[in-house]
DNA sequence: GTACAACTTCAAGTAACCTTGAAGTCAAGG
DNA sequence: CCTTGACTTCAAGGTTACTTGAAGTTGTAC
């Protein structure tokens, strides 16, 4: 345990890992990461924290929420940097994510294409308003998605 | 006037358009759509207004907030189908969109590939963990978005 | 030693996007 | 008529991801 032992206040890693103070609190509340205390109860993060941080934040440019993120960051030690297995196996799982979400957007783009050669007014055959699996938003919120069901419109 | 006169109820509507009646008084609370009412109070909905929930959730899975897909929709008339300009204004800006959210997902999946290679346990140059102006996800609520401030992450 | 910034906790606020519930009204069938 | 389901309004609740504020404590620099 003679590890490096340099650590960082709450104010020294918000500002470096670029998110509030009371953000990082949050992510502590909600597992995201992990903090020792001083004496006087101050917290004070492993440098690693400074990756973890940075992973969250790439979680959920990737559109996953903290809780999703909680659980991908799940297997990861908190205080150490995270073997090659470990990472791969993340990166991996969230480049499919982004595979996933890159095509249901391309389809969204080149049906939004069709419609503008076709004028497409009609609306009946446009896939755009005959979503069948479009980007899931992810974002927050219960958020009722736009599904699968088909939309039932008829010529306007 | 002697348009197409056949009245939808909201319950109707709801089925047809594949959400929730509170959803549709809600965005009519938000100015997203029109109703006219019957004698007794009840909304009466003209069949446009398909089209036009249909667009709003296009919007959204565009990327759109509520307000914006208002702001999209404003020119856009209520009663009647939107003519082939405003169609033509209104797909070309959300492709617009489209695009650049798929060039940043790109962006973002082309660098934890390179991760991936790598092994990319240093943190110190891989793009991830530096964003410039990643995916801003225009999910709902106060979300600070992974702006264009560099984290600092030094060798961890 | 003391000032002052930085820290602590906890409760409540905010924002978007709706849903749920209460309490009552309307419309259509038997 | 009367029941029943669909409708009305309005207020309040739910989720995610935080922020803000109050009230008090710690750490460091002078």
């Amino acid at each position: 345990m003679t590890a490096q032992t340099e650590w960082l206040t709450i104010g020294e890693l918000a500002a470096r890992a670029g998110v509030a103070t009371s953000a990082l609190r949050f992510y502590e509340s909600r597992g995201l990461i992990e903090s020792e205390r001083t004496e006087g109860n101050q917290r004070r993060y492993a440098r690693a924290t400074l990756r973890r941080v940075a992973l969250v934040r790439a979680a959920q440019a990737v559109g996953l929420s903290l809780r999703e993120a909680a659980e991908a960051l799940e297997h990861l030690p908190h205080e150490r940097t995270p073997n090659k297995a470990d990472w791969k196996r993340l990166s991996l799982t969230w480049k499919k994510r982004l595979d996933k979400q890159i095509a249901d957007l391309e389809l969204l783009r080149d049906e939004l294409t069709d419609c503008i050669g076709c004028g497409c007014l009609s609306l009946r055959s446009c896939a755009i308003f005959n979503p069948s699996d479009t980007v899931s938003e992810h974002g927050s919120g219960p958020r009722y998605l736009l599904g699968d069901e088909r939309l039932e419109v008829a010529e306007v």
